[in-house]
RNA sequence: GCCACUGUAGCUCAGGGGUAGAGCAAUUCACUCGUAAUGAAUAGGUCGUCGGUUCAAUUCCGACCAGUGGCUCCA
């Protein structure tokens, strides 16, 4: 997500507000620099904030630290502890600073023949009427505004965790930097429930639980970022998008289906082409037109300007849906009396990713929306915007999702960006700003969020490493109608230009699918698990038995197997255990006699024996309330 | 796209200049079993791809492809 608060610059009173916990972890960012520096005195210091869960500091450097290096630095750190070192604030002059800085004493424990660079640069950025302040520990001398904590020995509890490499200040077109992770804590315990909790979290990574549950694959042979959803993936996906279209039918929305491809002049209208061209697939040129200036002997690149300025006819893969509804829209008139019209449709886009930020089912390049678009009046937005965060709220709610951020973005006051009216932006906030306020959920205001044609509200939720990821979206567009001259016909018996709003409550089908494995960790409630139920016979003699129990719940509509392995019935249900099954019934002996089946919970344990029809009545209930 | 690390059996991983090894999974056989692993046998790999160095490369080097952690980006 954008927002990087640690690049803005925060103000000395700002700083001093920094919790105590933050004060630990950039002092002990210091003792990691004290370390580096010792072992690698010819260490170039840049920044060393604390994050969130720890801190990092950045560091040029002539060695490439890998985190074998890791014991190695601290141990080092362990000595600068151990010597206890106080931290010790000295206020300076803008010049005294900067001779420092010449000499190469800042960020270093003595001075050096080169210059403390990039502490140069940083003292450049310090306004003129700050006070400029030098931390001592020991001899690391480092500018730095604080605050510290009282001495080196305070930080005790902490743990280098990775090495990667950064632009320094976060800008591209600077050169990287290695960017040292740590995290730090109180105390040992709590640093040792952290690292529990970082141990946990990696067991429930959806790449990993996606391989394990057998729920997608990704094959380099088909292409870095294209999902392949797998069979119990796709079951998963489908009760999903059974679930969203029940709500859209009551919603009065109507589904329809469009091509992944779409002539390149239809993006060209919807300004994607050629202006986004970078974050797309390459066009698809027409074989005729190819043909032709091949034999003209026409390079790779007049072959793309070519397309780019319409020379040469193409299509592109749909980087969104709204253009293809948008003609939908079109096809019709429409009068006031037909508003709003709400198209849906589980709509594959592509989209060409940077390969760096592929990853798992949460950033692929091929992904499948839960898009709508919404055409209305003006006066019906804010009602189709409070429908549209009505379902989002239920789909999280049935989810059992609520851990969400709600952010609503607004246009950047000073920026002239944005198209349409400023009338038409207060309005549309303000409805943005009311709907959201009846969410019942704390939501921000996000002053510059907006997009360019229009604001919007953003569902975010966190993935267990603490990543955030943005799902469901609803936005108001003011660009699209226009740029396709889209109308209705008005009481007034005029044309006039309709609102569209955009949305998905999911956002995608990948990334939502790939959350909710981290949300459940694998243990899907029973409507949505692949495998609903499986019957284990205690042996051979048993599996006609389970045949009778396993026709009788396929009947019901429950996804059901049977395990007819040679095996020990505790291997079995160690079997289904790990494979996350909701329900497992035991039939042997005791159940032939009595004629009832035995259930175990994969959570609850043994829930003891019943009649199959009222296990069935039982579980076809749960499945049909979607209860979690 | 950039930096770093990684790529060995379906999965998890060990090994290492002289054409490869474990556990689980698979297959077969025996056992007919009561709430998280019965035992035995068998089979399984151009060691990511392409080049280079070498008498010899899976091992060393380079490029590419892919994955991971970050950075940048995300209409």
């Amino acid at each position: 997500m954008p927002e990087s608060p640690e690049n803005q610059r925060k103000t000395l009173e700002e700083r001093h507000q920094m919790s105590d916990l933050d004060r630990l972890r950039h002092s002990t960012a210091h003792v990691l620099a004290t370390a580096i520096c010792r072992i690698w005195p010819d260490a170039q210091f840049a920044a060393g904030p604390p994050v969130e869960n720890g801190f990092y500091y950045d560091v040029d450097l002539e060695h490439r630290i890998s985190p074998d290096d890791f014991e190695k630095i601290e141990a080092e750190m362990k000595k600068v502890v151990k010597e206890n070192q106080v931290f010790e604030r000295m206020v300076v002059t803008r010049d005294e600073a900067m001779e420092m800085a010449q000499k190469g004493r800042l960020a270093a424990e003595t001075e050096r023949g080169v210059p403390s660079q990039f502490k140069i640069d940083l003292l450049k950025d310090i306004p003129e009427d700050e006070e400029i302040s030098i931390f001592k520990n020991g001899e690391f001398w480092d500018l730095c505004a604080g605050p510290h904590v009282g001495r080196t020995g305070n930080c005790k509890a902490y743990k280098l965790m990775s090495v990667a490499s950064a632009f320094y200040k976060g800008d591209a077109a600077n050169p990287q930097l290695q960017r040292v992770y740590g995290t730090a804590f109180k105390n040992k315990t709590e640093l040792g429930e952290h690292l529990e909790r970082l141990e946990e979290a990696k067991q429930r990574d959806h790449r990993k639980l996606g391989k394990e549950l057998d729920l997608f694959h990704i094959d380099e042979a088909v292409g870095q970022g294209l999902v392949l959803w797998k069979p119990n993936g796709a079951v998963i996906r489908q009760e999903l998008q059974n679930f969203i279209s029940e709500h859209l039918e009551r919603q009065g929305y109507s589904q329809v289906f469009t091509p992944h491809i779409g002539k390149l002049d239809l993006y060209r209208t919807s300004g994607h082409f050629p202006y986004y061209a970078d974050s797309q697939f390459p066009p698809l040129a027409e074989r005729e037109a190819m043909k032709a200036l091949s034999d003209e002997g026409c390079s790779c690149g007049e072959l793309s300007n070519k397309l780019e300025s319409g020379e040469v006819a193409g299509f592109m893969l749909k980087p969104m849906n709204c253009p293809h509804h948008i003609k939908i829209f079109q096809s019709n008139h429409h009068s006031y009396r037909d508003l709003p019209v709400r198209l849906a449709e589980f709509g594959t886009v592509y989209r060409w990713e940077q390969s760096g930020e592929l990853g798992g089912m949460t950033r692929v390049r091929g992904f499948t929306q839960d898009d709508a678009h919404l055409f209305c009046t003006e006066d019906q937005v804010k009602e189709e915007i409070m429908g549209c965060l009505e379902l989002v709220k239920i789909v999280l709610g049935t989810l059992g999702m609520e851990d969400y951020r709600v952010r609503v973005g607004l246009r950047d006051p000073d920026s002239t960006k944005y198209v349409g009216d400023s009338d038409k932006w207060d309005r549309a906030e303000q409805a943005l700003r009311e709907a959201a306020s009846t969410l019942g959920t704390e939501f921000a205001e996000e002053p510059g969020e907006a997009a360019f044609y229009g604001p919007k509200i953003d569902f975010v939720v966190k993935d267990v490493i603490g990543r955030e990821w943005q799902l469901g979206t609803v936005q108001v567009d003011y660009n699209l109608p226009e740029r396709f001259g889209l109308e209705y016909i008005g009481a007034d018996n005029a044309p006039h230009r309709p609102v569209m709003i955009h949305r998905a409550p999911f956002g995608s089908m990948e990334r939502f699918v790939g959350v909710l494995i981290e949300h459940f960790a694998g243990k899907f409630p029973t409507w949505l698990s692949p495998e609903q139920v499986r019957i284990l016979p205690i042996s051979e003699k048993f599996v006609d038995d389970a045949d009778v129990v396993y026709e009788k719940l396929r009947e019901a509509g429950i996804r059901v197997t049977c395990d007819k392995a040679d095996e020990k019935v505790g291997a079995k249900i160690r079997l289904a255990q790990l494979d996350r099954i909701p329900y497992m019934l035991i039939i042997g002996a005791k159940e032939q006699e009595s004629n009832q089946v035995s259930i175990r919970h994969r959570d609850r344990g043994d829930e003891g024996a019943m009649p199959v029809d009222e296990f069935t009545n039982r579980i076809v209930d749960e499945v049909r309330s979607r209860s979690l």
